[in-house]
DNA sequence: TATAGTATTAATAAATTGTTAAGTAAAAGT
DNA sequence: ACTTTTACTTAACAATTTATTAATACTATA
């Protein structure tokens, strides 16, 4: 991936296409658009935009529809989704990351926000690509690159499982992840495994990186707490 | 919306129709089948069922086909259609998906896959919710994605049913929820449960945020006041 | 004060998670 | 290819936490 950034964006306002249109096409990127979820997915196959912005409330397919599905199409998995919604709307932000949404804007959109959103996403897509993503807090550092994790400057290394699950933990920590989005982002979400197959990963964490650091939220999933 | 799920299984094997309707019926859906296109279209106005699995290959009409026509039905529209298909092929799920399929399953179909799959779907019926992520007041704050309440910067956690009769209640302050609709926001609209087990987590509330937040409207029901 | 509605508590049920050990599957060595 | 090692998953059951009920006491108000 290289060259310009392609942005699909989504929406059945034709004036909001056009004002996300002329700033993003400003701030240099390619642009394309769709007015409905379904034809999002026509043209997300054909266009494969490295970002995509995804209204929630559109006529023909939702947007939390449209995202399951693209997710679920293997050359569209690495893109990324932003949601666009107002407040007070029927669909929540929980649904729309359990369909793999990768971030949220609410409207009305602030071109200046959209814009630094979609900078700080395409450093991601760059680094990941790069693979140096890191994460780095206080004691602990997770390095994808070398599939290593460091506490108090000592190596860890874990498998591979155990490290995509500490990984996505500690991407943001304090954040609850519920077992379905721990399930669909480390496991996929057309692998089915067992109930208690989080816990013993969950467990053996406990057991290398500390006790600690990993909070059960019952009946919700696991955060990671620094 | 309420009650017990109603699936139509569309198969011309009667074999597959078999282990469809023995694996869904177990899991407690209500199960009805039909054997082609023509006759799912007929079945499904009767049935009006939430989920439709439909084979893509049928004799008389196939599944694509019955997929379009169902959902130009307007009292189908909602309904979610799973294609079952042999073919793992790509122009397939296109197809499939242009026809407003709503997700796909390739065969042989793994029960698990397909139970889950259908969870996931039911899940996703249901929580047509508005739930943001964040309240924030003077002194108190409710973070759903860390699942967290902080009170004068300290933390507080709650388990799910107080948290969410918080989240609800806290969601606007001053405003009063009745009993009914605690009942069918926080308990979902087809679970039963006894009177007292309202009273009984605004006690706990109070008990851990503080008597003064819950105001209780005799004959109506409860508000949360700053 | 009678009563309908609400509070409180403790006991019990239900749901969820934790743990261990053992069985498979996958990867790495030889 | 064969063996060894490591990773992953499952199953059984223990432990814990949360949810609900049941019994009883309270309280505002008609």
């Amino acid at each position: 991936m290289s060259g310009i950034i392609k942005i699909l964006v989504v929406d059945d306002d034709q004036d909001i296409i056009e004002i996300l249109r002329y700033n993003l096409t400003i701030a240099g990127y390619n642009v394309k658009t769709a007015a409905n979820g379904r034809e999002a997915i026509k043209k997300a196959k054909l266009f494969s935009p490295e970002i995509i912005l995804l209204d929630v409330m559109m006529p023909e397919m939702n947007g939390i529809e449209a995202c399951s599905k693209i997710k679920s199409i293997p050359s569209l998995k690495e893109t990324m989704v932003i949601f666009l919604s107002a407040r007070n709307e029927d669909f929540t932000q929980i649904a729309a990351f359990d369909a793999g949404g990768d971030d949220y804007i609410s409207k009305p959109v602030k071109p200046k926000i959209l814009l630094k959103k979609i900078e700080s996403i395409v450093k991601r897509i760059h680094s990941n690509n790069n693979k140096h993503l890191k994460i780095e807090l206080d004691d602990i550092t997770v390095d994808r690159a070398e599939y290593i994790v460091t506490k108090d400057k000592k190596v860890i290394t874990l498998p591979r499982k155990e490290f995509e699950l500490f990984f996505l933990l500690a991407s943001k920590p304090g954040n609850v992840y519920t077992r379905d989005q721990i399930m669909s982002k480390v496991w996929g979400s057309n692998i089915i495994v067992g109930d208690r197959t989080i816990d013993v990963h969950i467990r053996k964490l406990r057991e290398k990186i500390g006790e600690s650091y990993f909070k059960t939220v019952k009946g919700v999933g696991y955060k990671f707490i620094q």
